[in-house]
RNA sequence: GGGGCAGUAGGGUAGCCUGGUCCAUCCUAGAGCGUUUGGGACGCUUUGACGGCAGUUCGAAUCUGCCCUGCCCCA
């Protein structure tokens, strides 16, 4: 697992620099024999444990954690038109038992709908049943054909998080795609990676969904990731499903679903948006290790500097920080190298120098280095890292600012897709959408933005000329 | 669905065209011992690979066929 010495492919070169990362950072090991699936090392499953933690403490506030079974019959899957036809050409089958065809097919999970809603059936009778609001954190299959890529386009999604929630009214629920959009950016926001939410097209929602709101990165080469989707389900699965509740003057109604989903690609995110040439930059929430303790052993003074370095070790994980000492028999360069490749956000270097003059020698993984006083280390450990958060911050944000163009022609719009997001006012036509795609060879992502770097305005569809609102245009993952 | 390219230690590679010089090269990594340690240490010792199966041949990493896996292009 050792990664090799040298430089990683320098992160401009983003597809490079992302394999090489992933293996050297030891977050994804690819090298497991069927395509699409790959195995999470410790560290990159650390990453991801802590991260979902922060998500599931988000939707502890107002959701049960729940888990359903992985395989759905056919006879629930091919229940909703619409929902299959999205999913049909991705379904893993499992069509035997030992070597005893079933007389059912069990599909694996693409996603979860067609294995609760049966249940919600049964669960839900009155409308004090509800708001009903599940979710769980689940591994989904989906039998992509297109390039798969870890952590981003994966035949098995090991860390979905699907929430499925059930309300009286359509007002309630739409409501409840607002709080869950809520949710998605305050992870965000803690994971300091930036994002804009627009409304998909009607031919890009969720299949079976009124409408789709998602929630969009930018990443290093310019190109959009998809990080996290809220669906308007109105009735449809509630009527295929027989969702119905009693309400309060005894008439039956179908109830009104929402659901929402974030995927392990928010890692995939965290990854791209803040590492560097160096490799991963960690914000201390999700770092699995927050900070390093490096000694710097000189032949006669050795057993004094260990000692002081496990007390200021000590001191600090009192104080709760999770931090490692690394007493291994390695040049102290080449300890930096390999906590800077794993993203570790302070380095703590203690020398004879530093006993001598009572101090402690902090470096961020941005590269800023100062002098603690050893007295008042947490105090400056806890300084060091807020200034670190802030940076972090600030760096993705103003990268985001850089990648977004507002453009009023075709060619304009075509220069503007090269680098990132174009902002271009669109009649919301399907015809008008295609000539844009086809035009700049990159996709509608979706209007309605909601985002404090995007101004939404009014203005001429920049291929009919028609009335048209601001809507977002780029390359996709 | 159609076409092309490639598979050599944990990672990256040379060798392949033109079979023998290969119990397979180099870099990196791993193990052991010693000297070291304020930005990737050094010395000595050592571990580890020809994707699978069949065939051609006196002889196959090298040629042929099939299979598996990966990557690229076209629909």
């Amino acid at each position: 697992m050792e990664e090799d010495t040298g430089a990683l492919p320098r992160k401009d070169d983003f597809s490079e620099w992302y394999n090489e990362v992933l293996w050297r950072a030891e977050i994804m090991d690819v090298r497991y024999p069927v395509k699409g699936l790959y195995v999470w090392y410790p560290h990159g499953f650390a990453i991801r444990k802590r991260a979902y933690g922060i998500l599931r403490d988000l939707m502890d506030r107002d959701h049960a954690e729940t888990m359903f079974p992985l395989l759905i019959p056919e006879t629930e899957f091919m229940k909703e038109a619409t929902h299959i036809k999205g999913f049909e050409d991705e379904v893993y089958w499992v069509t035997h038992g030992g070597r005893n065809e079933l007389d059912v097919p069990l599909a694996l999970r693409p996603t979860s709908e067609t294995a609760i809603y049966p249940m919600y059936s049964l669960w839900i009778r009155s409308h004090t049943d509800l708001p009903l609001k599940l979710y769980q954190i689940v591994n989904t299959f989906r039998y992509e054909t297109k390039h798969t890529r870890p952590l981003i386009r994966l035949r098995e999604i090991t860390s979905f998080k699907e929430a499925h929630t059930v309300h009286a009214t359509r007002e309630e629920a739409e409501a409840q795609v607002e709080t869950a959009l809520g949710l998605y950016r305050e992870f965000y926001e803690s994971l300091r990676v930036p994002v804009i939410i627009s409304r998909r097209p009607a031919w890009d929602k969720f299949p079976g969904a009124d409408y789709t709101i998602a929630v969009d990165t930018i990443m290093p080469d310019g190109k959009t990731l998809q990080i996290g989707t809220a669906h308007m389900l109105g009735d449809h699965f509630s009527r295929t499903y027989e969702i119905t509740y009693e309400d309060a003057n005894g008439e039956r109604q179908y109830a009104s679903q929402t659901c929402y989903g974030i995927s392990e690609r928010s890692i995939a995110a965290v990854i791209s948006v803040h590492g560097d040439d160096k490799g991963l930059v960690l914000p201390p929430e999700v770092a699995p290790i927050e900070i390093v303790v490096v000694p710097i052993i000189v032949g006669k003074r050795r057993d004094e500097v260990l000692l002081a370095a496990r007390a200021l070790e000590e001191e600090l994980r009192s104080a709760g920080f999770v931090v490692k000492l690394d007493d291994r028999d390695l040049r102290p360069g080449a300890k930096y190298y390999h906590w800077e490749m794993r993203g570790v956000p302070l380095r703590l270097e203690i020398g004879p120098r530093d006993i001598d003059a009572n101090t402690v020698v902090a470096v961020t993984r941005d590269g800023h280095k100062i002098t603690l006083d050893r007295r008042g280390v947490v105090e400056g450990v806890f300084s060091a890292l807020a200034a670190f958060r802030k940076g972090l911050e600030q760096t993705a944000r103003q990268a985001m600012i850089d990648r977004i163009t507002v453009a009023a022609t075709l060619e304009e719009t075509v220069l503007a897709v090269r680098k990132g997001v174009a902002v271009v006012h669109w009649c919301g036509s399907k015809e008008c959408a295609e000539e844009i795609e086809a035009a700049v060879d990159a996709s509608i992502l979706g209007s309605d933005i909601r985002s404090d770097l995007i101004t939404v305005s009014r203005g001429p569809c920049i291929a009919c000329g028609g009335d048209g609102t601001s809507t977002l245009v780029a390359r996709t993952y």
